[in-house]
DNA sequence: ATTCGATCTTTACGATGTAAAGATAGGGAG
DNA sequence: CTCCCTATCTTTACATCGTAAAGATCGAAT
């Protein structure tokens, strides 16, 4: 009886199918808020315009509002033309999530870019992690927290394994080694390990608020940034780094 | 018009409304597998049948497949009847992480309990962590991945209260230090969440796959626990421990 | 024994993902 | 210039989910 779905998927609304061969009248007052308006019938660069949609449904709604139909609405098509250009949900989530990476991988290099010495950079690049995942939480829940991802995607693939180049690279700099490829010694892949977990562990724990109890215990005032560096730069004083 | 919830909820089926007073009768061939059988109408139980039946569900189908009428249908219940019992679904899943977390608790506290030294037992902890998440990925991922839990609930609070009590315990141990309930120093903070990340972030990364790349790079047949372990104990041979 | 309250079931509704079929336009081939 | 083909977008439909509300059922207190 289709009784949620006749109701008005957008503010578009009934034209009686049949009628109305192709004048202007079906090109009007479409596109709720976005700024360019007046596009032709044929959105033209729909795939473009639903994954800015999703990103400011993100953003607004958080994850649990970025649905495939939130996101038509947001772009003022009908509920199922997302499908046309992702496939399902799990292929929009995956573009966006390669939307996020690069725009993670751009704040990290611009970050480590900007640091005059070595030292400097290697805590540039954690901190720049963190930074983004507090600025876009929403992102970040997309491309570390959803299990529906599909990393066969092209671009998800690349934009990901450009991020994990960056942290390598990063982890060869500080040991003055080079890092192959294709082969790893334990202690490379250790001290790789040990630096993506450390700095992806802090993030999701904080994110979740995790790590309140343990903030709002130290020193008056400390951040969630300072914590961060005093993790990085703490001498160790145990047997383990642990 | 109802159409698919009148189907067959339960393989339990209509009894006409207002047909069969209180015989016995209506309480015949229920519960779909489970072992007991033969319970009560009033099921008795059905809070912790629930959440057993949760559990199940959840290692047979995955986070995905874990739904208050699934787990109901397991149950041999109806669909409504784990509302009356945990609220909504967010009651539900933090009870069902409650009980992971005391798992989780009790298999770390046995892992240090059989080991002989302070050395060892600093290894055991965070190794039976990773092994606790990979044994039971789906309670991992109520526990740490999910949005919906609400730790304003006594028994979820107190379950994930003491597991972090377990950790500051653990690295105050190890700094020989006194770690207090209600102070700390920005040094002792740093290596709580240093610890706490680091497993954390290694535990969520290997359930995700992301550490496929750095394991088949390593020495042939290198385990996640072998690469673990060196990640606790490599020395730190660069400026930070990163 | 009767009433009351807790437990469980029915029924209903809005929302979502997805499939399938219809409408629409833009671009070639004739 | 006209006609058709194909990609794009819309309609329609349906199973499933969470949740609310009302009805049925039973144990226990009065």
């Amino acid at each position: 009886m289709a009784k949620s779905d006749t109701k008005s998927e957008t503010a578009r609304s009934s034209r009686a199918p049949g009628k109305m061969t192709s004048t202007a009248a079906s090109r009007t007052s479409r596109r709720a808020t976005s700024a360019k308006a007046e596009a032709p019938y044929h959105h033209g660069a729909l795939r473009e315009a639903l994954l800015q949609a999703a990103e400011r449904v993100l953003e607004r709604d958080g994850l649990a509002g970025l649905t495939l139909r939130a996101v038509a609405r947001e772009a003022g098509v009908s509920h199922a033309a997302p499908t046309h250009h992702f496939g399902d949900l799990t292929g929009l989530l995956s573009e966006l999530a390669a939307v996020g990476f690069r725009q993670f991988n751009a704040a990290m290099a611009s970050a480590c870019d900007a640091a005059p010495t070595p030292l400097a950079r290697a805590l540039a690049r954690p901190k720049a992690y963190v930074a983004y995942a507090q600025a876009h939480p929403g992102m970040y829940g997309i491309m570390f927290r959803t299990e529906r991802l599909d990393y066969s995607r092209p671009s998800l693939h690349e934009a990901a394994e450009a991020s994990f180049a960056g942290l390598a690279n990063a982890i060869g700099a500080m040991r003055q080694e080079q890092i192959s490829g294709d082969a790893l010694t334990l202690e490379q892949g250790a001290a790789i390990a040990r630096a993506w977990s450390m700095v992806h562990g802090f993030t999701t724990l904080l994110l979740d608020g995790r790590l309140k109890d343990i903030l709002e215990r130290l020193p008056e005032g400390t951040t969630a940034e300072r914590l961060l560096e005093s993790m990085l730069t703490a001498p160790i004083t145990t047997k383990l780094p642990v």
